[in-house]
Formats: C-alpha cells, sequence, structure tokens
DNA sequence: TTTCTGGCCGAACGAACGGTCGGTCGAGGA
DNA sequence: TCCTCGACCGACCGTTCGTTCGGCCAGAAA
C-alpha cells in the first residue's frame, strides 16, 4: 500500500479501451476534472478536499484512492496546461516564415490552447509560488514567457516592427492580453470562432485602432 | 492545564526588561499596507493571521485591536483599491472632447492609478467571490467594465474606430491589457514613467504594430 | 466455491486556522 | 500621586483542515 512519494501520481489519463467499471465515479480524469473547475470557482487554498468529494460525488477518503494529495492534483492539472502552453511552441508554422509571421502563429496558437484546455491554463496562470509544485510552474511559465520575447526581439531586428517597440514590454502586453481571456471567456459562446484571429489583429493592429 | 500562577518556575519577566519603551507598530494604516503585501505574495487564503501579525511585528492578539478581523483588512484593501479605479472614470479628461479622445484619458488615467496603488489594485484583481465582501468587490469591477464598454460602443458608432470592432470584446482585451500590468510592474524600474503612454500606444495603434 | 483486488466508505487523527479573553505595561491628565 | 486608556501580549477556544486507517463489498480470477 505504501507508495514511494516520490514520484507524482498517474503520469496521464491512461487510454481505457472497453474496461466495464461500472463504479460512480469516472476514473482520475474525471476526478480531476472535477477538481480543477472547483480549484477555478473557488480558489485552490479555499477549496477543501471535502468541497472536491462533495463536487465529485464521492467521500473524502475515496479521493484518496485515486490522487496522493491535494497539492498532487495541483500538479496533474498544472502538468496538463504547461504541456499545453508549450505545444504551442511546437507547432510547425511557429518555425516558418519571418519573425513576425512566427509570432502571429504563435499568438494564434496559445490563444486556441488556451480556450482547449481553459480550466487547465485558468489554474495556471492564478499560482502563487507557495509549494514547489507551484514554483516549479511558475519556472515554466518564466520560460515560455522568455522565449515569446526573444522572438519579439528578432521581430524588432528584422525592421518588421515598427520603431521604438521595447521587446521585453511588448512580449509581457502580449501575455497580459492573451492570458487575460480566461478571466471571461466560455466555450459555446458566440464569437468564438473567431477569437484566436480577433486577438492576433488587436495584438498587432491594436484594440481600438483608429479609423 | 492551568497553571498555578504561583508557580516557582518564573521565568516570564526576564525575556524583556529594558524593551518595553514604546513599541510603536505604525497605527491602522501601516498594518494594512503590510497585510496587502502579504496577501499580494502568499494569496489571501493562504495567508494567516499569524504570518500577518509576524510580518508587522506583533503578535496576533495584537492585530484584532486594530481590525475587527481578516475580512475587515480584506475590505479596508479593497475599497482603497476600487476608490481608485472610479476616481480614473471621474477626472476631468473623461468628460471632454470625442469618445475615443475620452476612452484614451481613461486608459492613461487607469495605468496611472494601477501604478500608483499597485498592492491595493493587485489583490482587488485577484478576489473570487468567496464571500460577500469579495462579491461586492466583483460587482464594483462589474460596474467599472460597464462603462468603458459604454465608451467603446460610443467611440464605434462615432465612427472613430476601425469597423469591425466589437465593444464588448474590445473592453475586455483593453482591461486584460492594463491589469494585467499588476502581474510584473515594480515600482522605481527604468521605464516607469513612460508606461501609462506606451499602453495607450499599444491599446490603439497595437501591441506589435507592423512598420 | 474461495480468494483476490480495486473502488469505496465512516471515523478519527494531529495540526493549523480565525478569533477571544483577561490581563500587563507605560504615557498623560488631574 | 493616582487613575485612565490605548497598545500590546500569552494562553486558549471551537472549528476545520489535509490526511490516515481499517474495513466493506462486488466482480474477476483461481
Amino acid at each position: 500500500m505504501s507508495e514511494p512519494a516520490s514520484s507524482a501520481v498517474s503520469a496521464l489519463p491512461a487510454a481505457d479501451p472497453a474496461r466495464r467499471s461500472r463504479r460512480p465515479s469516472g476514473g482520475a480524469g474525471s476526478l480531476l476534472e472535477v477538481a480543477v473547475g472547483e480549484f477555478n470557482t473557488r480558489g485552490y487554498d479555499a477549496t477543501s478536499m471535502e468541497d472536491l468529494s462533495r463536487a465529485a460525488g464521492i467521500t473524502k477518503s475515496s479521493f484518496y484512492h485515486h490522487f496522493a494529495g491535494k497539492e498532487a492534483l495541483l500538479r496533474a492539472a498544472l502538468e496538463r496546461a504547461v504541456d499545453g502552453l508549450f505545444s504551442a511552441l511546437d507547432a510547425p508554422a511557429a518555425h516558418t516564415g519571418t519573425p513576425a509571421e512566427r509570432l502571429r502563429a504563435i499568438v494564434r496558437a496559445q490563444v486556441v490552447v488556451l480556450m482547449a484546455e481553459l480550466p487547465y491554463v485558468t489554474l495556471l496562470l492564478r499560482v502563487r509560488g507557495n509549494t514547489e509544485t507551484e514554483r516549479w510552474a511558475l519556472e515554466r511559465r518564466r520560460t515560455f514567457d522568455a522565449e515569446v520575447t526573444r522572438l519579439v526581439g528578432e521581430a524588432v531586428d528584422a525592421g518588421e516592427v515598427r520603431a521604438g517597440v521595447d521587446p521585453a514590454l511588448a512580449a509581457k502586453l502580449l501575455g497580459g492580453l492573451i492570458n487575460s481571456i480566461v478571466e471571461w471567456y466560455r466555450p459555446g459562446r458566440p464569437g468564438t470562432d473567431t477569437l484566436p484571429d480577433d486577438v492576433v489583429a488587436a495584438a498587432f493592429v491594436g484594440i481600438i485602432p483608429a479609423r
């Protein structure tokens, strides 16, 4: 029973072919989904394990059968968000064309990931660094942001951008613009399909461009 | 566990014989400042009253001499932030000129307030709505955002803005751009004095405007 | 059938929480 | 000198926290 606590819990929601476990809870993946939802509405620290188990329809102790603890839950969620974020950098379009074209592609991809993985990215953007897990997530975010900053610098150096743009400032404002979407975007609302391109336009020609 | 007061242990007075001279904590205002700082680094829920009193240099019970409780502390901080925010709407420049000019003035003023009241605004932007106090703050923010949305709509109707701009979306992105400043801005760093105008430019001509 | 096992549960643990209480202390006014 | 009063403190309260433990139960394996 005593698991080595060194390694975090289950890495991924493993593919589960035609398995028939007719049990109430839908497995670790579904529990994670429920937990992240609660974390996002109440905040991580304000959410108790009892809140989580109530939302999942099982008892507190049952929750510990699937996850080593509250922080393991957070870790699993943050890993998913970080993986999604970095996948925006790995896309082919992020490596072809001029710096400005690549930047456009990355901005767009980041918005798409944010929309697809909304709850997980939301959680990631709210970590404060209280635990080792949170500090790890913060450090991954910094790495991502540094990459974007580097690309903005390339676009400036290539003369593709209006003079006087500070790459560090532009990257921060760009990140802020994109990340703020989690505060109001909800799937299925009108305007969802055009949002990525709208954000790209806002970043490159302005949120409120003059006529 | 009742210990007789006449116990011969008497390790009590030896600790602070000469210390007992005028130990000011700086008053309620200074305590609020300290508390908001702790709230922002750790998060409100993750900050205990003992954390606060340790940071302030007094005991937990002394803290209750100045504030009714943890939530009263939060309330005082949020009121200061909300007052600052709305002062950006009350400035004379927010009521003169075309809609786009007024919008420019408000954006700029909002950035100035955010920089001046950084810790308080930071706290306001992280409120989740767990208590009545937090819900009040959320509602004030919504009122403010609605006002900005209305003004963007006016600018669009006046034909001052490129066609195809959705006022609701623009207002949300605008707010996101401005509010994200609290994530990285720290007073006294280079670029501080040009930041308000840089943000205005980013909103109206783009964060990464083409050459 | 019996055994094993994964999912689940009720009860309880020690620790930490926000908050209360009955005071002590020192400066200032009468 | 005595008294008041605001700032401060140590000890403690009841509650809730994350976590643990022993055991129940149904289906798969033997």
